[in-house]
DNA sequence: CCTCGTTATGTAATGGATTACATTATGCAC
DNA sequence: GTGCATAATGTAATCCATTACATAACGAGG
């Protein structure tokens, strides 16, 4: 491997002059640096990247956990923050978390082996040694939440307003004629579910529909939509409309419908969330609340560059702009 | 941020019997050990990263760049070689290329600067610093192939009989009763699209079909599946079965067949290829050749292990077991 | 022609761990 | 009790780039 002596040898100059020459290109004269320049080519030299990240104490790099990478909401919000690291040019660390929290831990303690400048955790739980560094070093601590938004977390997050969007999907069913209402909400131990089941509970008391929404717990994934779906059409007076939480239960909820001989819309609609690249494409093509995937991946990371690069002024919470698209699974009640 | 110079101090040692208790633990006599474990744990000792990654010219950490990666196919792939990754102590970083060269080319120059040790690839396209390495170090190159299989390359690589499969599938359609064919490839450029293809044509000439498959070149998008299968069907002799080779243009053409009035699998059966993880729920349920795509992460992982702690002999490539899962998309002729 | 400020370059310290080698302690055989 | 092998520990070199500080070169102003 060709180090930076093997290039200052070749090129005549020193090996300081040959780091400036690279990376602070202003500093060197002409002459000398078109020379390290040619000799560093020649030698297809790349400065060490342990080396440097250890002089520096700079990694230029962050870590992101998912709870579940395949997941095509997550991956979405994955690309989004890759673009803005890239364009800083810091590189992207994913880890998936599989929701355990041992993994989560092993990725949280990346910042205190300095792999990693900042973290972004994409789930509402935060690993022990994140936390610790949160009760350190308060707002400066390079943590941002993606997605949820748990105040007790002391850290900046992205998200958008869940509860509002919550509200409007249900209005839309309630402007559709739908009186009844299945909910379908991810695990209450996450904000992101707590916050959109009170943005119903809000709508439905304002509409008097209290009484006419049925909830149950699910966990996003499309098996459990369509375990649900099938419980709360088992009821003996059946919502007409089912809301999800996610496009994945929304899909499984589909399924249920099916399976039990009732056609979405006509029998029955249904209501997803996150709007999933396949939301489209699906049939019926799903109504659901679009998240602005990308925008929160790529602000997740720009708030934590403002963390990193001292640009930030306290914890701040963003909430992005989320939009309820009418598609083909909504329609009046029969 | 605590050194392991500060541990030593705090538990009477010299830096080299911290080191040692850490990372070679029977090294040291057993009141040491204990005394060390807890003056690191107190002082919430980590080691440096950058600095034990340069000391030992190691990185454990393994670059995986993917085309993209909301496609669910390939976060599938992630998921399993994150897998394997992990259980080996050594972390994946992620590269998302957008099919762009230059950023394949920033992800292979990882390699020079030291910072993966390795480099899996999914697609069919390896950047220029990368084809040099294999040049210069032949199959101790620490870059393996996953999907694809490219002989030109000169590495190794993971994929699965992508000319049987298809052929399973045509033989299914004429199983079926289906004598005319359309065919939505991706692009021929790719190994993948050629090899299935190639499949294709031998199961048709087999049976005499030869001019019974129509062929489309499409990108794997859910566009151009619909896009295309809008093309086949306006053709004077439709064909009265597609197969398209990833699911996401199967999703798109049986969209296109609806647009058209057409039923799936009633008028026109479809058959996709990978499996995603919607395949299933999707309706109708889509008949598709399913990868193993965990098993295939996990595989390149575990070969590129074995070329970078030196166990492998020469060039490998590996044919994993795929299957034809046969579901709601495909039916007899009309 | 000297001095001072500026620019360009070089020298060497530095970051924090690992580990070869040197040294000391321990145990066993005789 | 001595000698030797073995185990435990320490000392210090090492990995490679960055950068503070020192030095040299140069031009301008007096």
């Amino acid at each position: 491997m060709t180090t930076i002596a093997d290039v200052a040898r070749a090129a005549g100059v020193s090996t300081a002059t040959v780091s400036r020459a690279l990376s602070n290109p202003d500093a060197v004269s002409e002459p000398r640096r078109s020379l390290v320049l040619q000799a560093a080519k020649a030698l297809g030299y790349a400065p060490n990247y342990a080396a440097k990240s250890l002089r520096t104490t700079r990694s230029q790099r962050i870590i992101l956990t998912v709870p579940d990478i395949s997941n095509p909401f997550f991956s979405a919000v994955i690309r989004g923050a890759e673009e803005a690291a890239l364009a800083a040019r810091y590189s992207l660390l994913i880890g998936d978390t599989h929701h355990d929290a041992e993994r989560e831990e092993y990725y949280a303690s990346m910042l205190s082996r300095r792999e990693a400048d900042g973290m972004i955790f994409l789930g509402h739980r935060l690993a022990p040694t994140a936390v610790a560094l949160v009760a350190k070093e308060g707002a400066e601590a390079p943590i941002v939440n993606g997605c949820e938004f748990e105040p007790g977390l002391n850290v900046s997050s992205v998200h958008i307003a869940n509860a509002v969007a919550a509200a409007e999907a249900v209005q839309h069913l309630y402007d559709l004629g739908h009186r009844r209402i299945g909910v379908i909400t991810g695990p209450l131990l996450s904000p992101i579910s707590r916050d959109r089941l009170s943005g119903v509970q809000g709508a439905a008391a304002g509409r008097r529909l209290w009484n006419e929404v049925l909830v149950r717990t699910g966990d996003f994934s499309v098996d459990s939509g369509e375990q649900l779906a099938h419980e709360l059409l088992s009821e003996d007076n059946p919502p007409t409309a089912l809301f999800c939480f996610s496009d994945e239960m929304a899909i499984g909820a589909i399924a249920a419908l099916r399976d039990r001989g009732l056609d979405c819309p006509r029998d029955v609609s249904v209501v997803g969330f996150d709007d999933i690249r396949y939301a489209r494409a699906f049939h019926p093509a799903l109504t659901t609340v679009s998240q602005p995937k990308e925008a929160i991946g790529r602000k997740a990371v720009e708030m934590l560059l403002d963390i990193l690069e001292k640009r930030a002024q306290g914890l701040s919470s963003i909430t992005l702009p989320h939009q309820l698209v009418v598609r083909a699974s909504t329609a009046p009640p029969p």
